[in-house]
DNA sequence: GACAAAATCTAACTTCTATTAGAGTCTAAG
DNA sequence: CTTAGACTCTAATAGAAGTTAGATTTTGTC
């Protein structure tokens, strides 16, 4: 070990500087870290992102990472968490937002929401969205607990969406509920990677699949 | 250069045994060469599937490689031409097999068809077909103009088969027929790479993207 | 069965990689 | 200014990667 008094390798996660002033050096230079990493990823794969590469993208020289992460994997890992970890709250966000309107319950209204949401995450995250949301990305290895269970998480949030837009009308029913997430999450991915501004990838995306109007 | 004298290693392409009997030695190991770059790649990423893995799967020691290939690069770039190229004379005669019918010209047969040969591709490629068809792989490098040139003509295709939808009422009209066509594709890729029964995924993506019955 | 070509192996080399230990520098608090 | 801790660099290691040249084997043909 290379740090073992403080020893931040050890922690994952940066801390939103909770006790004093603004964040440390340490913080910021670990953000730098995982977006260097995000863009090397997005660009050239998970065994395609080299350390050294990702370190001078990061203004540091490769051995200095080993104060901030305990290995390649790890920082790597660190930054698909911080990835969906983060894509997950902006969707629980958008759908809480909607939940003090008057469409509180409304299926097809948390399904645009949801829909918007996750196109703006992959607008605004992008090397970080682009690794983790792809569906099928080459992500070798075991992809460790926490992105794992955060991934399912995201999941399954949106096979809820879909189910209860399906009974109620909005979405064709009669088609497993898996199979229409996987579909729908696929499209927005596709489409929301090819650089169009947010809004009209969103705008395609409900003309295309949403039934015209209410069940009537 | 290893072998100068006839130099298999120039030509990209297998040759279908155009003379006389069955495929060569040569041919034989060079398919399974390519077999095994696409499984490695389609598991690592492009950059993640080492020349002595893939000599390994096929049966060789990574030295022999150069034989049948002028670099590695070489290697990964003709699996990747075989991918699209087999893809699209799939999706061709998928097309030319409608116009013998009845439903000709019908723009919502022609898509139906091509959502079919597609996932059907996907299916039965497998691993050629994961890597070369999904949207935004991370597929670092120039991509060699050939390759490029036939994922072009693949998307083209795409195009119009979704315009013409469109024109037809059969696609909601009023928007981007490129943004439409990632979306499907997208979907299309997302889904059937899961490992279900094609014609079931089928099924589904028809029942969500299509607009219910003819114009009417 | 001998011969030439095709196909493969062996054994090296160069380069690049992650990783480490220790020494050096910066930063903030007293 | 001093000092302790946080942070970074340098230099070296071991391993794996792609690549190559030459020797060796396999294959098909007269």
């Amino acid at each position: 070990m290379t740090a073992a008094s403080t020893d931040p390798a050890a922690g994952a996660l940066a801390k939103t500087d909770p006790a004093a002033g603004g964040p440390t050096k340490g913080d910021r230079t670990r953000r730098r870290l995982l977006d260097a990493a995000a863009a090397e990823v997005a660009r050239h794969g998970r065994a395609g992102a080299s350390l050294t590469a990702i370190a001078v993208a990061a203004g540091l020289k490769p051995g200095s990472i080993y104060f901030h992460f305990g290995s390649r994997d790890q920082l790597i890992d660190a930054m698909l968490q911080e990835g969906v970890r983060e894509s997950l709250a902006r969707l629980d966000r958008a759908l809480a937002e909607l939940a003090g309107q008057d469409q509180d319950g409304d299926p097809r209204a948390r399904l645009l929401a949801a829909i918007r949401a996750h196109l703006a995450a992959l607008h605004d995250l992008r090397d970080y969205a682009a690794v983790v949301l792809a569906p099928a990305l080459a992500l070798d290895g075991p992809p460790g607990a926490e992105f794992r269970d955060l991934r399912r998480a995201y999941l399954r949030q949106w096979s809820g969406l879909v189910e209860a837009a399906q009974q109620a009308g909005v979405l064709a029913a009669g088609v497993p509920a898996a199979v229409v997430r996987d579909l729908l999450l696929g499209a927005l991915n596709s489409a929301g990677l090819a650089g169009r501004p947010p809004a009209e990838t969103a705008a395609a995306a409900e003309a295309l699949i949403m039934v015209p109007s209410a069940p009537r």
